[in-house]
DNA sequence: ACGGGATATTTGCAAACGCATTTAAATCTG
DNA sequence: CAGATTTAAATGCGTTTGCAAATATCCCGT
């Protein structure tokens, strides 16, 4: 017997528990829903509290490069970025060699903003180990960094 | 010398690539985007697709036990599950026995549109898998399935 | 050096979202 | 068993989002 159609098992066969995307979806969405939670009487959106942290560690991106290492919308970056610097948390600059460019940079009261802002991250992820010997969570890691290569279509 | 706050490493010193739920958001948002363009056409948000996917696995689910596992606001879900309703992909059931309660089925209309929709999902998922040998796959899940355990609220 | 196309960012606008409220029904309490 | 409380889902409404268009600048070929 030869089947037309290649070997493809159905979702309901693997099972939501054995399907990675629906496990980092659910997992995401929590962790992001809990920090969002916390972190909306600072008047931080998701987008705004992501881009402080990665300025905390990429030193002046294009705000192109912002917005893939945020996972945000460029057009959303851009107005979160607004209203950061409204609020002195980021300043724009103007690319030194490229006039259309803004370098993004964060500011000491944006570092400042970050410091009190990491705890939470931290103790977010933390919840979500707790239980995963360290081992283990390198590995984890390791695939993980593997998958980003694999998807990733900017070289950012 | 006695530091008066815990050593907690900052996100500087672990490095973005370090970060697992940065990581984890990474490869979402791009495993997100790129089933939400290829499903824009045929009229499926992201929300309808994962509502159709997790009804062809769990039978009958209440709306807000499927909310949680679409990882979609209720409001949200209720408003999907209106045009998935309209399109005849679902169908809403009155709880037998606690008439505030709906529980949602799929059609066999739906499970059709899933049989569409699942080549797509299943595409995505093994690229983003592309050369993570089968056992560290699985290592990957089991940590997954701790950290969801962790983090969860409701018993679903 | 000039015109056409590419690239970086912002902005207009309609759609989607999420919070809070409403409606309806079940459950608990005295 | 009446009234208060909780729970399920839908809905009103202001906010946010994201696409597409606009704006500004750069780059390439001739």
């Amino acid at each position: 017997m030869n089947d037309e159609t290649p070997l493809l098992p159905r979702l309901g066969e693997i099972g939501l528990q054995n399907y990675p995307p629906y496990l980092m979806n659910r997992i995401m969405g929590r962790y992001n829903a809990s920090l969002r939670d916390e972190m909306a009487d600072l008047g931080l959106s998701t987008p705004k509290m992501r881009a402080l942290a990665v300025l905390t560690v990429v030193d002046g991106p294009l705000i192109r490069e912002l917005s893939v290492l945020c996972v945000v919308e460029q057009s959303t970056l851009s107005r979160a970025l607004d209203q950061l610097q409204d609020g002195g948390l980021i300043r724009r600059e103007t690319d030194a060699t490229d006039s259309r460019a803004t370098r993004v940079c964060i500011t000491d009261a944006g570092r400042a903003a970050f410091e009190a802002l990491w705890p939470h991250m931290a103790a977010a992820q933390a919840r979500m180990f707790r239980g995963v010997p360290e081992e283990e969570r390198r590995a984890f890691v390791g695939t993980l960094q593997k998958m980003l290569a694999n998807i990733r279509r900017h070289d950012i």
